[in-house]
DNA sequence: GATGTGACTTGAT
DNA sequence: AATCAAGCCACAT
């Protein structure tokens, strides 16, 4: 498994994530097939945007809680209808199942 | 090629 | 509920 396999395999599946939903680490990791790499999918998505436009504040932690030091993410899931329980996503509202 | 690092996860304290 | 430690694996140095 070559970096732009695994790099286009996590590409694909944060596109298929439809607004209003989101995704964890770990189920893009395991949606490619790799499901103990979530932290390489974190590596990708943070190069993402020298790729192209990726709706990658749609991935969160397992956890539900927002991805610490990306101050951004918190507006850009709120104005993509996400709803909030307690400072973190309400993951079992709008987990996006692949 | 060995070592350290990270937008992570899980299980144990 | 909040922290800690260990496990992971591709990448950078």
């Amino acid at each position: 498994m070559n970096r732009n396999e695994f790099y286009e395999n996590v590409y694909a599946v944060v596109l298929e994530i439809p607004m209003g939903y989101v995704a964890t680490y770990s189920s893009i990791a395991k949606a490619i097939g790799k499901p103990n790499n979530a932290r390489l999918v974190g590596t990708a998505l943070k190069q993402s945007s020298m790729y192209g436009d990726f709706p990658c504040h749609r991935v969160i932690h397992s956890d539900g809680s927002l991805v610490i030091g990306w101050d951004e993410q918190y507006s850009l899931l709120i104005n993509e209808g996400i709803t909030f329980k307690n400072n973190k996503v309400d993951i079992k509202k709008h987990l996006y199942q692949f």
